[in-house]
DNA sequence: CTGAAAGCGCTTACAG
DNA sequence: CTGAAAGCGCTTACAG
């Protein structure tokens, strides 16, 4: 409950004094601040955040702003693991970092800038958010330094961490085709994602490496619904038989999972009457036999990159830019 | 970027009055009222909340303090559900939560009473602490309230809310049994965790139900390692084939997906020549088949109750308390 | 190297 | 019903 008052005061020193000590500054006497320090641990002094973000112009507050918690979405691993990454990046650098969630309708309501003033943020990392979301357009034209994680932000303070979607559908496509399958049937997720035109056009870069052509490729449009996966799947399995298309690439693991059930209960053998392939890297597919081959985005490193790099923009020892986590093909078996 | 001063200018009135105003206070004039709400909604005014905290005593700041997101840690759906439960009761109530990683180290270091006043906390939820974890020996005589997810915590300012897990263990046991399988073998979690004194006080419970005595059941002490379980269930199987336990009841869903692997690796077949029971309730058991029995211990609900006692409890309308939150058994097929 | 003082943006008795 | 003023706990020029 020590406020620095009562550190100055035991001290006896000034509140100036107690002020300067604490936040490293060098002119102060060395046992001077050796005592203040001695004092403050003693009374177990915290300065009240309120009050420094207060008087202070030079603040390095930031935050996460979590967009999706909301409850129609589907729990999945993403937020836990990009909090995962920023913790580690702030592991024993006396720094701490707050979430915040964000609804879509929330965002329409309160300005980013006016979100970040109401709780004192000179920087944020965003997650979550969607194509269409309110504060991409308004980052554009905001001077507060803005991490977006898996989703592209413009702007002189937007910086982005993604996934170099384009390479890595190109290089599980690539995966697929030297396995042997080249008869390819395209999984494809909805088109109001952008990840969704990168990884196309990925796997068109694929094709082209291959010499495939584009019309003996089938595409099945399954916006990123598991379900849906599972029925078109196996309707075109149970269509084609095995005279078809017999690589399934999945833009996502969830999909590709779906595909790999729907094999199974036709009663053929996944990676061996047709290949499935999935994209994300998510924990369920260590559990799933055999295993279906994939892209690990690497989210922990994601977070862990995004808040290094929001940092780095907040001390101006970096520009806002692109950074893209390196994936990892995961082969499957 | 507007402050309450330039508010009050636009208005014609005086600072106090324009808090008052946007307070909610009743002794301002209606029409006085009415301008200065437009105008502040005109100017996106959003009071500063450290300026807030500073002046303001009655404050209903709460946080999430989420242990456990430490790097070593695997990731699991725990920490993302129970913010989703807690996203779903502060929708459209006007307030947000703030979310604070802390670690073990952390804990050691800041007492939660100073990080309390540091962050103008008022009250907090307590996520995936830990048996000795440092705050919850704390709290006991702390007089901020706290809400412990999954963690008894003691005090008269701690609540908590849980699993009645000896009630739960105790049906899925039932369960495990009525479906025709009672030569039971239990896979026991590590006992440092206060949760596998529990279960196996409802396992024993069980028994006692159904007539079984105690040492005719054999115990696999897998302390939630899912490869632990693994060995430990395939050298059961390798040594007693089907002459002995025939259902292995486990105290995690990651332990009974290991044990349903070891089983078919030898070439059985799960929930026929050996039943295998879970707990927990998580999404990965949607992906395994056959379908594994478990406890859906709902940790969206307990996010969401934990959110609510605590804001009782800040506003004097309930007292600090334990609540369980009500279990569902999934069958399995 | 140190202290007195102003000020950050609010809230809240208090007076009228 | 409204305003002037004190105060929350800090930081930061400024003076010495």
């Amino acid at each position: 409950m020590a406020s620095i008052k009562e550190v100055a005061v035991a001290a006896g020193v000034s509140v100036s004094t107690v002020s300067r000590a604490l936040n490293g500054y060098t002119d102060v006497r060395e046992d001077t601040r050796k005592k203040i320090m001695d004092i403050a641990q003693e009374l177990g002094y915290r300065p009240s955040q309120s009050a420094r973000n207060l008087s202070s112009k030079r603040k390095e507050n930031v935050a996460i702003l979590i967009s999706g918690l909301g409850s129609n979405s589907p729990v999945d691993e993403f937020t836990g693991n990009v909090l995962k990454g920023l913790n580690s990046y702030i592991q024993g650098k006396n720094m701490i970092i707050a979430m915040y969630g964000i609804s879509s309708e929330m965002q329409a309501n309160q300005k980013l800038s006016e979100f970040c003033r109401e709780y004192s943020l000179s920087g944020v990392i965003l997650a979550g958010l969607k194509l269409g979301d309110p504060y991409i357009e308004e980052i554009k034209h905001t001077d507060i330094p803005c991490v977006g994680i898996d989703i592209k932000l413009e702007g002189k303070m937007g910086a982005s961490v993604l996934t170099n979607d384009i390479e890595a559908f190109r290089e599980i496509t690539n995966y697929t085709i030297e396995k042997g399958f080249s008869q390819l049937v395209l999984v494809k997720g909805k088109n109001e994602a952008s990840v969704t035109h990168e990884r196309y056009s990925g796997f068109k870069k694929a094709l082209k490496d291959n010499g495939i052509s584009d019309n003996s490729v089938d595409v099945l449009d399954c916006r990123f619904d598991e379900n849906l996966a599972y029925k078109k799947v196996k309707a075109y399995i149970e269509k084609h038989k095995k005279n078809k298309g017999r690589a399934f690439v999945c833009m996502s693991d969830l999909m590709a999972v779906a595909a790999a059930k729907a094999i199974e209960d036709l009663g053929y053998s996944v990676n061996v009457d047709f290949i499935v392939t999935g994209f994300d890297g998510i924990q369920l597919l260590n559990y799933i036999r055999p295993r279906i081959a994939t892209i690990d985005q690497n989210i922990v490193k994601k977070g862990y990159e995004g808040m290094r790099l929001l940092m780095r923009i907040i001390k101006g020892e970096d520009k806002p830019r692109t950074i893209y986590v390196k994936h990892k093909l995961i082969e499957g078996e």
